[in-house]
RNA sequence: GCACCCAUAGCUCAGCUGGAUAGAGCGUUGCCCUCCGAAGGCAAAGGUCGCACGUUCGAAUCGUGCUGGGUGCGCCA
């Protein structure tokens, strides 16, 4: 139950009859008109800017709009009654009852409470990870990993048709030396010694594809030249390192839907197919960069190469698409691979990037642009780079020393529900500090553990509710007569929980999973609020004498806790029943 | 030199796509509790929202120009 959207749906009707009377000009857009809660809660319920917004299309004073708006306003059964506020806002106080319809309809939605449909089935794509296959995850994707599935989470909840899309790199050099490092594992593996040369990755987590390939191959590798058998075993281990990031993902609660090749690309043709697309349009041409200012590489000498017309699409200058000697560069296979989304009939591209990567951002966009014509919108978010520290001091990560974190190293350390949470309490392009030692902390300056405590606190009253005989199952407690929930801090906690449609809306709009984890610390802060007057204030309890009365109370409770596991659903985080 | 991101309380950060008196946690100060409805509670102090113009009924939010920090800038992905 969206009350902001049911008030808002009544605002724009009453606007509509309005119009339809006289009283306000006709066809009016009302698309700005806003239905909000006010920042001060003595300002009512609720507020609406409809005679602010409307005052200068309709060429009318604000009050005189408000006013009118008001008296029709009052005469819905819902609303309690209507002031014209300040400039022209109209705040709304709603009547009593309205609270106790709201956690029947919470309780009975379960699960499902919040879910919108403002996705409208709009097919949408998220590309993120897209480690490159070359070794395991380290901590630096986990961020990333993290908000691409809460996002996807989120917008599936919001009503978009959501595919999760892991771009492998896997056509580049960086697999070339791939399989020559994991030659010399393979060597190791049959008693030679490796030469892990300069530039080679020295890890030793490709030991086993070494083992592998020996149990694959026997020694008819050995002593062979390169181009023997750098293919297969490119292919071999690159498979390999996708099945151990698989596994990696699988530790985070991160599922992918779909995994994309980028060595697919080359040789079947796709990539000449999209730059030829491109210079149908004549945004292909064959020229000479400026060289950068102020920062003029030691070997830059005018060279005449082919480049794309991005300019035309909003970026600064003209991009290369294939280098001096002739080979694509990786932007061809980029703008070939994203062209495969848009041809694949996704309606929004989104693709999450780290923030050393935001110089790309523009070239890409003015690709998607381009190749779907303007109808297909990219998103691309931005993440920060995350802090490492230990008990307040800095967790240096180091190759050399060892010290070099995986995911694994995290996941394992702290959990995933816990590495989950933590990394979604910054907006993605914020920085991010996360601590080993106090994200397991068990106190109020930790939001993973209030929030989880929230939650546990609900279910330890629940227990008690059932151990007293009170039946506490949903459908009881959403007929149980929730217009008896009159305390202001009560009515206060069932407030926030009517937000909670409405942030998921906002927060979907903008593509910001960390609005859930916002709100869920203050949805907790609420109950534990209540919590805490109730040791002076026994009525406030949960669990009462009399069973009827602990029905009640505990329905707030159990829809609090509701809103609460489907915030953290989101997140991807599993609720706890009970802290330890 | 150019582009992008950031700048909000002493510190770390929210701020609902322009709304009313800018919020939270930590820290500080004061009071209360030490009762497993527990892993503290209540309250206070603390702000020219980096600076300057502009847009309008109204700006932390939008525009322009500065200042300061981060990232990146052909033939690496």
């Amino acid at each position: 139950m969206n009350l902001f959207s049911d008030i808002r749906t009544l605002v724009l009707a009453e606007l509509d009859s309005m119009m339809q009377a006289g009283d306000l000009p006709g066809g009016l857009e009302l698309a700005a008109v806003a239905v909000e809660p006010p920042r001060d809660a003595s300002h009512g319920d609720m507020a609406t800017n409809a005679a602010m917004v409307l005052a200068k299309p309709a060429g009318m004073a604000p009050r005189a709009i408000a006013e009118k708006l008001a008296a029709r306003l009052k005469t819905d059964p819902r609303i309690a009654s209507v002031e014209v506020a300040g400039p022209g806002f109209l705040n709304l106080s709603l009547v009593p009852a309205i609270w106790a319809d709201l956690l029947a309809a919470t309780l009975q939605e379960g699960a499902d409470c919040g879910r919108g449909a403002i996705g409208a089935g709009v097919k949408v794509n998220i590309e993120f990870v897209s480690a490159n296959p070359t070794g395991p995850m380290h901590v630096g994707h986990v961020r990333g990993a993290v908000f691409g599935d809460a996002l996807a989470r989120l917008l599936d909840f919001a009503g978009y048709d959501v595919t999760r899309e892991y771009y492998i790199n896997d056509g580049g050099a960086q697999v070339d030396v791939l399989a020559r490092s994991a030659y010399e594992r393979y060597r190791e593996a049959i008693g030679l010694e490796p030469e892990i040369r300069e530039g080679l990755y020295p890890g030793d987590y490709l030991i086993p594809v070494g083992e592998a390939m020996k149990a694959k191959w026997g020694e008819s590798l050995l002593d062979q030249p390169e181009e023997v058998w750098l293919e297969d075993v490119r292919n071999f281990a690159t498979e390999m390192m996708m099945q151990m990031i698989r596994e990696d993902l699988a530790a985070l609660n991160v599922q992918m839907d779909v995994y994309s090749s980028e060595k697919a690309l080359y040789g079947t043709g796709q990539i000449e197919a999209a730059i030829n697309t491109l210079r149908d349009m004549g945004l292909i041409y064959e020229g000479t960069l400026e060289p950068p200012k102020g920062k003029l590489p030691d070997d830059w000498e005018a060279r005449e190469q082919t480049l794309f017309r991005s300019t035309a699409h909003g970026d600064d200058v003209d991009r290369p698409v294939m280098k001096s000697d002739g080979a694509w560069t990786y932007f061809a296979p980029d703008i070939a691979y994203h062209y495969n989304k848009v041809q694949r009939g996704f309606d929004q591209l989104i693709d999450i990037f780290g923030a050393d990567h935001g110089g790309y951002v523009k070239r890409m966009k003015a690709a998607v642009s381009a190749l779907s014509g303007g109808k297909v919108p990219l998103d691309i978010k931005l993440i920060q780079l995350v802090k490492l520290w230990k008990n307040g001091e800095p967790f240096k990560m180091s190759k050399r020393a060892g010290t070099f974190v995986t995911l694994r190293d995290v996941v394992e350390q702290v959990g995933a529900d816990v590495t989950r949470f933590v990394m979604l309490t910054r907006k993605n392009d914020a920085p991010l500090d996360f601590d080993f030692a106090k994200v397991l902390e068990q106190s109020k300056d930790n939001p993973v553990f209030y929030v989880q405590y929230a939650n546990a606190r609900i279910n330890s009253v629940m227990r008690k509710a059932i151990a007293a005989g009170v039946a506490v199952d949903d459908a009881s407690l959403a007929a149980a007569d929730l217009t008896q929930l009159n305390n202001a801090a009560e009515i206060n906690l069932a407030k926030k929980i009517a937000e909670w449609p409405r942030l998921v809306e906002i927060a979907a709009r903008g593509n910001e999973p960390h609005r859930v984890a916002f709100y869920l610390y203050e949805l907790a802060s609420d109950l534990h609020g209540l919590w805490n007057r109730a040791k002076d204030e026994p009525e406030l309890r949960f669990v009462q004498d009399d069973p009827a009365t602990t029905q009640v109370k505990i329905a707030l409770a159990r829809a609090t806790g509701v809103v609460i596991s489907a915030g953290l659903a989101i997140l991807g985080v599993t609720p706890v029943e009970e802290m330890r």
